[in-house]
DNA sequence: CTCTTTATTGTTAATTTTTAATATAATATT
DNA sequence: AATATTATATTAAAAATTAACAATAAAGAG
């Protein structure tokens, strides 16, 4: 009953919760589609466009949005006030950046922990702080998702190399979504085609500002 | 009198011409539209369209496209010998995993400093490996940049309640693009319009698994 | 308070981009 | 040499984005 909601979309959307949680703090009371396109670089025709094919019609003409309204019809596009827990392969910089990244607690995501190979990141993990995720070694992996069978999300922080190989190990042992970090781009085995993967690049919003730097007319 | 390639292709191009670089060293001596999309995420479809826009038809029936061919066609259409030098503002775990970042080195993104407020983070440059770009004292930035008129670009890796002063410490210094890694939106002052900036979200890719994930009809 | 101006939405229309389909040609195979 | 296969180049169809604009609520002037 529900339309499919296209991937571009869902994106879309994601940027714009992001957007507005961000701004939950502030006390502007309103949020107009141009002050949304500045903030999330999606133009405001888009974010208009957007709206109208969910069916959100809440604006107010000269004001815009109202933030906490909005933020709950991007909510319910977006089933995000479950708790998700997540695991991150790889406790290297970015993966322990990852963990103790803000914004995951206010979306409810939630880091259970971190797996390495490196037997000196684990020794580590005392040093980190107590609210942190443990670091377990990755022998454990399995173990770990047999008893936390709820873990369904796994985020791969690993260099490129080592990265499709995990990946073909996640996909055994049950995980279903995965979001790939490694600046390589990663293939889902012919035989698990329900399991989703995202390639994200990190530093592709550096493109941008290039081109608009050195290449604008 | 060269048409108006957009923003997107231009992306794309760019995704085909970092795996060429990657195949390069290996003795294949074509690669076809379908070898293209499994390495680049981009469909086979879409990369013959845009070749076929761009004029480049250079391709073998049943074999594909000369791997150096197909290089140096999409060199010409891309911008992308300029070498870009940048800066990080922030040396913690983010600022010092971009800095190693491998994609950027292949886009020919050099980070050239990276600088920091805690004196602790500067002594323990020289732990780091001789390929990392040293960092300084946030003192030194004036300086830094004075003699380096060159550098336009920066990226802010630093806590959200100190991100907005150093970035329009950035402006005041001649910085004209900026990529904010900070959980909080930053403004552009008003003085300085043509500085673009973007607000880069990290974790953004992940409610696209989930969505996938828990919404799957 | 009433009128005018203005900003911003919701919606439709035009344009652009992407995806799919197909005709064609080169290669490999029997 | 004939045939089947595979991959391109091109065209056509579908989908997504951008632009346009009428409607109208809010703000401001008098």
């Amino acid at each position: 009953m529900k339309k499919k909601i296209s991937l571009r979309v869902i994106k879309r959307i994601s940027f714009y919760y992001e957007a507005l949680l961000k701004l939950n703090l502030s006390d502007d009371l309103y949020i107009s589609s141009i002050k949304l396109e500045e903030i999330t670089g999606v133009s405001s025709n888009q974010i208009r466009q957007d709206f109208f094919y969910l069916g959100i019609s809440i604006g107010k003409q000269k004001k815009g949005y109202q933030i906490k309204r909005l933020f709950n019809e991007l909510k319910k596009v977006l089933p995000i006030d479950r708790r998700v827990d997540v695991i991150i392969i790889g406790a290297g910089r970015l993966g322990c950046c990852l963990s103790e990244y803000k914004l995951f607690e206010v979306r409810h995501i939630n880091v259970v922990a971190l797996f390495d190979v490196k037997e000196e990141l684990i020794s580590k993990a005392e040093e980190r702080g107590s609210h942190c995720a443990p670091i377990h070694h990755i022998d454990k992996l399995d173990g770990f998702l047999s008893e936390h069978p709820n873990i369904k999300i796994a985020l791969l922080t690993l260099p490129e190399n080592s990265a499709q190989e995990m990946l073909n190990k996640l996909v055994k042992l049950g995980i279903k979504g995965i979001v790939n970090f490694a600046p390589k781009i990663l293939k889902i085995p012919e035989y698990a085609e329900d399991v989703q993967i995202v390639n994200d690049c990190i530093g592709a919003s550096l493109y941008k500002v290039i081109y608009q730097i050195y290449n604008k007319a």
